[in-house]
DNA sequence: TTAATACATTGACATTTATCTATATGATGG
DNA sequence: CCATCATATAGATAAATGTCAATGTATTAA
């Protein structure tokens, strides 16, 4: 997973709108368009980038795209998330060329 | 929060790396930009972009400018990716105005 | 086979964004 | 005060992005 491409995917308003109604049960991209308020080929560019993230995943039944979300993406979002937060060695202290040292807490 | 403007911000792979050495311990400006390879002013703008969106915090102390995590933000942002993958009630269930009804799973 | 439906692709366009150079601000030390 | 250092701001520019209209493709229905 390419933490920055799947954070990208998610900085629209309309995707995380997408995200969110996924979040209740698979969705065929005309239920999509008929929701938010884009045409069908800006639908169909969003899905692509929920896909290309891993965000989503679609099936292909008849002549409907079904989506649904990739659970496991999300889940490794959050790991990623929480290596942030949760601070691990101090080994590697940053050596400052200016002179701030004195300053830190 | 806006989430939105917290996904954006986390969609750049400099200011990734910065959270990612924030992580460990307050940075000062000039301590970013020796590791990333960006001129100052970019990484002033990359360090206004992460304030805005809540991710970071900076306290001024002499002619320096320190900046911490805000652990509060990613938690938030934890909970709202939770409820993403966590899916409710069933109420709201779309009707289609085409015909895929029979189609779904 | 023909028409209609669902979705994808292409190409154009306006907006946003990341980056830089140049300059300003503000604190510190002589 | 004046020079220096750390950071911020302004303005310019190239690249990325979101959107749409037009068109293509594949599946279904008549």
């Amino acid at each position: 997973m390419k933490e920055v491409e799947v954070f990208k995917a998610l900085g629209d308003e309309g995707r995380l709108k997408i995200l969110s109604m996924l979040s209740q049960h698979e969705l065929c991209a005309c239920d999509i368009q008929d929701t938010l308020n884009l045409t069908q080929p800006t639908i169909s560019h969003h899905m692509r980038i929920l896909q290309k993230a891993g965000l989503v995943e679609v099936e292909k039944r008849g002549k409907w795209a079904f989506y649904t979300l990739n659970k496991d993406a999300f889940h490794g979002l959050q790991d990623y998330l929480k290596d942030i937060i949760s601070p691990t060695d101090e080994e590697n202290f940053p050596i400052s060329k200016c002179d701030c040292d004195g300053f830190r807490k």
